[in-house]
DNA sequence: GTCTATAAGTTGATAGAC
DNA sequence: GTCTATCAACTTATAGAC
């Protein structure tokens, strides 16, 4: 950001490859093959060295799940401040887009958050909801909902707090079922939009 | 089903303790702190009765899902029977329940699956999309809505590809929510349909 | 900040008695 | 079918040199 020397850490690129190397054994074998032998080897990095960097497994887990959470409000965020700009189609799609290359990426991680049970307790009663709860995830886009219809572009009487959790729901469910099955055959987002839209719209 | 003797396994309740077992410390703890001589405890049974009735570990959990899955095929079946008969929307409702239900019981198991790539492995390719992929799970409540299309009941040109995606999206995606976080407010299942339904009928 | 060396505890799995 | 006893491999984590 700024023009003076970098702040914190010195970076030597250790922790950074710590990091990229769990999310590949994350993505590839799951927590339960998670160990942090591997993730040293992989790294080409001592193994205490992780230890330095995050004092403990629980800690490098809670960092590469930190690594990622930012995205989704960002999709968020991007798509609300285009509320009332463009068609609202193009607007959905795009939302649906975005959320569906972020579960992409975090499947693994969120699959990790699920199986282990200490770290799902980290990450769940920050205040109410958690880090990951519904209030945190579908209040975002219940944001640019509620936007799109103080501007009349959708109808008055839309449950936005339903309708993000049907966005939501199906660009997880997509990311879920190519990381289950792989390339297999899936409604494209353009087509989920188009079968939704219908709802959104005035009677 | 027949009045003989009871076939295979004379069924000690060595074997079911197992099962409950593992899927009780699923529930709680997750496949990162699932290990045979937890489940050997909780269930109050020798470990090595575990490999016994199941070979391996792998064996075990593959057993466990497999004691669960049928019950998918179940719920959709009930509904695809009831179409044509009683409000769309009552049916659309209990299916989503029925979804939610049977996502309720199977997100600490389905968590399992994703976060251990063996077991993943295992139940990916059977043929084209596995046991658990789209093919099989989206393929049952498309099938309901096709036979309500045929009976002109929901819109003629309705895609019921995604329109199955969008129900199953949001019974799983309930679940996962109520499964980090507890009893965090979430839109319930008359709601959401609601919010769908509009986009089902015709325009 | 990163390494090597080390340790105490736990893991999945097997052998063999009953 | 179920148990006790046993094991080698692996687990997370620490100590201390550089």
């Amino acid at each position: 950001m700024s023009g003076e020397k970098r702040r914190g850490r010195p970076s030597t690129g250790v922790r950074d490859a710590v990091l990229a190397a769990t999310e590949a054994i994350l993505a590839e074998s799951g927590v339960a093959r998670l160990s942090t032998k591997e993730i040293a080897r992989r790294a080409s990095v001592a193994e205490s060295s992780i230890f330095y960097h995050f004092t403990d497994r629980l800690g490098l887990l809670q960092a590469v799940v930190h690594r990622h959470l930012p995205r989704y409000k960002e999709v968020a965020t991007e798509v609300r401040e285009r509320a009332g700009t463009g068609s609202l189609r193009d607007n959905l799609v795009d939302l649906l887009d975005g959320l569906d290359a972020f579960y992409e990426r975090i499947t693994p991680i969120l699959a990790a958050v699920q199986a282990d049970g200490e770290l799902r307790a980290l990450l769940a009663d920050r205040g109410a909801g958690g880090e990951i709860g519904p209030q945190r995830a579908l209040l975002p886009i219940a944001a640019y909902l509620t936007e799109e219809r103080r501007l009349g572009r959708v109808r008055a009487d839309l449950d936005v707090d339903s309708t993000a959790l049907l966005v939501v729901g199906a660009a997880h469910q997509r990311a879920v079922y190519r990381y289950l099955s792989g390339a297999a055959p899936l409604p494209g987002t353009g087509d989920v939009i188009d079968t939704l839209l219908p709802a959104l719209l005035d009677a």
